[in-house]
DNA sequence: TATGAATGAGCGTTCATTCAT
DNA sequence: GATGAATGAACGCTCATTCAT
């Protein structure tokens, strides 16, 4: 199969990566892994550099797709908040590997704005809701940023706790979190 | 003698550091940046590691103070709270190279649990408000560890999107920002 | 291929380090005579030291089997005693490089007990021989460590000394060294 | 007084190459335990190796010295040689800090055949002795050098393993060594 | 297409030596 | 004279990348 190989690699960098970091990573340890020659990686990847990139997206475009899953427009603004909300955090502890590897992403000389915009489009459906609930009023005219940032970021947050220990989140624990989170955003 | 050398390594490596990262930053380039000699910095820090945790634990205690300017028991709890969210702010968006520096240790083999508790304690009062404010009825009654994700790590994240101009935080947002955190925490 | 590149690294090393030393021989210096590339050598070697180990053993191991050509029982003792310590005279005179590393070897940090233990069989026959001749009492009931050195650690010595032109051993020479040791060690 | 810090400097630089060897022993560690500034070395010593070289030719010379003590002229050719030869292996068992230094030194590039040679005086008297005993036919008509090698080197190197424990030297030992020593070189 | 041996620039770190005080 | 902070060349070693097979 053609993508066969080029999957193999992604999945050995995420695995690696995630635990040992960029830098502890080195192109043949991820060759080891995945089971090809160091030299196969560059027929698939120009450089470390853009294979990181493109297994970012990868991962972004899943976490965007899983943050949506068994959203429907038919739900209140704030039943469709809080699916998203967890959404996310489902996803963030049940993929912790991907978490991790966003989390050091976001944090290094790799993120771009350009490839950080490409990002954006994945989460268009919520951006609409977002601007529906504002025009009817049901939650703050703040700037989608801001939103995001109560939503997506508190939520990782909130899963980094969880997975490293510091916090645990049993089921009243993430109610609290979900309506404070929720809290912060809708009018009155 | 004018300047310190001590100071100088560690304003280079802050520089440096924040735009480099961690593993962009070779100590020879730390070395010319600050005017020393490459095996001088080791006369000041034991290597690079080391050199790094003192730069943050320096920068740590620097922000904690930041967030602390001004604090007074005698204000009611809300005021504390904006007066913290708004200093927390002002630091990162004053000090952008620190906020980045930190951002970076948090995601980083450097960081270990003691140094991370070593750097709680600066917080104490904080603790302390949010204590007592839980106990009066006045804020809800959520881990710690959550409160803060819904105001130190909101604000840096406002603060980075802020600096990085995908988000133009005026007065109006801030006092949008701000209130949505308070929202989320408060309790009524 | 024709020339092995490991080969080629043990070489250089051999005749840098007995010219230079060890500490006198940089990584980088054996790199370039070996006509390889620095990072090459560690392909074949963990390290410098595990490349010096191997080949402390591999020339032990030749050394050993020098020193063993011809041995047969079937000889006298004092036959075969005057053919080991010729033997260990020719291998020493003609392999100057050999002799100058393994007594830097035998000075120095790299030395440990595991490895001088493991270079010990090789000896065996020897040992053997000098056992039944202390048995029948044709030499002295004395340590064999003793006896090694009245016959190796002389014979060393005097080969380097014939090296550096201090001493000149023609064969008359040469006949009285031999028939000194035997003195030494023989009964009458 | 005047001689003090280089006596000093001279003590620290055997104490610890004997231990760390010549390579694992920094100026600044010499400095360190000789309780005198790094660059206080450098007005007695014009860089590292001459301070290893004066420092091998004073122990050289004391060690000399030490062959030498109790050597009187009245005594049979056979009781000189014993005592030279217990003098030489008293003075390692008693100065081991000085017998490793000699052998690395022996084994280094340091040396140099200007300072063997300088130390060949020392033992003039010895010489003497020899060259008498040749003459009148009580010793094998051998070269010096060969004869030291069957006393000096053959002692120091018992000395190193009794040291060392790999070869217990006891009374009865010594008694076996020399007898041994003296069989390779007297006549009859 | 796939490999992995080979490369060498670049890293963190050490330490003999210098020189301002 | 004596100091020790400062230097920077040189070290051992790593690893992203190339290329002959």
């Amino acid at each position: 199969m053609m993508t066969d190989k080029r999957t193999d690699i992604l999945k050995a960098s995420l695995k690696l990566i995630s635990e040992h970091g960029f830098h502890g990573t080195p192109m043949s340890m991820i060759a080891q892994e995945a089971g090809v020659g160091a030299g196969t990686i560059y027929r698939y990847f120009e450089n470390k550099e853009a294979l990181i990139n493109e297994l970012f997206l990868e991962i972004k475009r899943e976490f965007s797709q899983a943050m949506l899953a068994g959203f429907s427009e038919e739900h209140s603004t704030e039943e469709q908040f809080r699916k998203v909300w967890l959404n996310t955090f489902k996803y963030c502890v049940r993929n912790p590997e991907e978490m991790f590897f966003l989390e050091q992403y976001h944090n290094s000389p790799f993120q771009t704005p350009e490839i950080e915009a490409a990002t954006m489009e994945y989460l268009a459906p919520i951006v609409a809701v977002f601007q529906v609930a504002i025009e009817v009023g049901e939650i703050k005219n703040i700037p989608f940023e801001m939103l995001a940032i109560f939503t997506y970021d508190v939520t990782v947050a909130l899963a980094k706790r969880h997975i490293s220990g510091v916090l645990v989140m049993d089921q009243s624990s993430l109610d609290q979190a979900v309506q404070a989170s929720w809290d912060a955003v809708k009018i009155k």
